[in-house]
RNA sequence: GGAGGGGUGACCGAGUGGUCGAAGGUGCUCGCCUGGAAAGCGAGUGUGCCGUUUUCGCGGUACCGAGGGUUCGAAUCCCUCCCCCUCCGCCA
């Protein structure tokens, strides 16, 4: 959410967003200044009558203690008027609220300055590309084949089971997935991060407060039962946290780190792109949040990147690094860089990673401040966040990449503590 | 799921219709005291919104879990919902 003073001060920086972000239309810009013209003016005129009930309402009181009936019922019979009026004006203030509120919500964040601006994925821009793809001399096999062979993951029970993109991971497979969580979750401790874990469904409160509602509500599966989302990403929880606090000074920064499963609906996704773990409706992640001092939270965003690069490193996969363009980040980030590892035998480069400075947005929406100084009024934090990493393309790379001539698969050794094996497909 | 108790400021905790944004305490800030510290003493210390103001600020209004209602007037009375605690039931 924007603050409405900035829609205010500098309307056409707002418009901007919204032609750079290819969201909305420009004329919301202009109806939301108008509703909040008329909002104001209700609030004035209420708030003068309230000031007169309040006035009238003492007198009413300082009478009766002075046994003076007949006189405070006359000013009683004045008050009917103002009642009604007072009531009229409730409801103006009320519907223009919502409406504002509705409009407000429409309205992304601002890109960051040094976002380049462009219209959609062709104009990321890749930074930086780390990591040597691997060479073969005989034809690699696609992750699918090699985790059939090995039985490692099992899509077409998982489908009878649930659905389509409702994977079982076994035998090695699903060693290497709790292997994962401990090597990702180890990592982040290491490097200043809290470890948590967050409850697995959230209300609408807070996915509204990180930005999944109301405008992204398709993402997400939903019990409406009980009016609770299971999270497409542990973000929301974990931002949620702090939701409608005050933290001191001290308490920043605040780092935490938390693995989950995530759920999503991914509506309208098809074709070749999905196969295998490419693309599922239910995957893990090992997720990153930062709530920092906004004078820090540049800084922080390129720590967090070095924080998800370092896994990749220690992996040894390669990859690059994305700096997304105006119109292919989302609605509520300030700035993004995805990180995509190189999957060999599909030779595509696959997002195991969205790192993302929010700035204010989030905070305002979920109303996360910190006090500067003991006696200093409070202001909003930034919040940031980043997979560190998702599981399923991680795994995909890691069998595309390393596997042998044979059909086995050498894990990179940073692994072999955490998954107590060192290849798939040999000595078993 | 059943029965009972309860949700008040950063925290604890008074307050059952008017002068209550709310006693008292703790914490915190500033000052006094001290060689320094502790203790003690004094003063201050919520948030949002609207208006006003070049700054400090000032005026108004709302907020005592949330939403509705009664009343000239609600933290206080009524209704609905949410959450927490205790006991019972069920259960990993």
């Amino acid at each position: 959410m924007l603050d409405l003073d900035t829609v205010r001060t500098h309307p056409r920086r707002v418009q901007e967003a919204l032609r750079a972000k290819g969201t909305g239309s420009p004329d919301l810009v202009d109806t939301l200044l108008e509703v909040d013209e008329t909002r104001r003016r209700a609030i004035t005129e209420l708030q003068e009558a309230q000031a007169r009930q309040n006035d009238l309402s003492q007198q009413i009181g300082t009478l009766k203690r002075e046994g003076k009936d007949a006189e405070a019922e006359a000013i009683i019979e004045q008050t009917s008027a103002l009642k009604e009026t007072i009531k009229r004006l409730e409801d103006e203030v009320q519907a223009a609220e919502e409406k504002q509120e509705a409009l407000v919500l429409k309205l992304p964040n601002l890109p960051h300055p040094s976002v380049p601006v462009g219209t959609d994925e062709d104009d990321n821009e890749v930074e930086e590309t780390f990591g040597e793809k691997p060479a073969f001399d005989f034809e690699p096999a696609p992750h699918w084949d090699l985790a059939a062979r090995h039985a490692l993951v099992d899509l077409e029970r998982g489908a009878k089971v649930t659905g389509s993109g409702f994977p079982f991971y076994l035998g090695k497979g699903a060693r290497l997935q709790r292997a994962l969580l401990n090597f990702f979750l180890d990592r982040a401790r290491e490097r200043g991060y809290t470890e948590m874990q967050a409850p697995l469904f959230v209300n609408p409160e807070s996915a509204k407060g990180t930005g999944q509602l109301p405008d992204k509500d398709d993402l997400m599966y939903d019990i409406p039962r009980d009016d609770f989302y299971p999270i497409p990403t542990a973000e929301v929880p974990v931002t949620n946290f702090h939701r409608d606090e005050i933290l001191s000074a001290d308490d920043l920064p605040r780092q935490y780190c938390t693995y989950s499963p995530c759920w999503r609906r991914e509506a309208g996704s098809y074709g070749a792109d999905v196969r295998g773990l490419n693309r599922l409706h239910q995957f893990d992640k090992v997720e990153l949040v930062r709530i920092v001092h906004p004078d820090e939270s540049y800084r922080a965003l390129d720590e967090l990147l070095a924080d998800a690069e370092s896994a990749l490193d220690a992996l040894g996969l390669p990859y690059r690094r994305l700096l997304m363009c105006t119109g292919d980040m989302g609605f509520t980030q300030a700035k993004v860089y995805d990180l995509e590892v190189w999957s060999a035998a599909q030779e595509r480069w696959l997002e195991v990673s969205s790192v993302s400075n929010f700035e204010a947005f989030q905070a305002r929406r979920m109303q996360i401040r910190y006090r500067p100084e003991p006696e200093a009024k409070p202001e909003l934090v930034h919040t940031l966040n980043g997979s560190g990493l998702a599981f399923p393309r991680v795994l995909a790379a890691l069998l595309e990449n390393n596997q042998q001539p044979d059909g086995s698969i050498e894990l990179p050794e940073a692994l072999h503590p955490y998954t107590g094996f060192a290849r798939i497909g040999r000595d078993e």
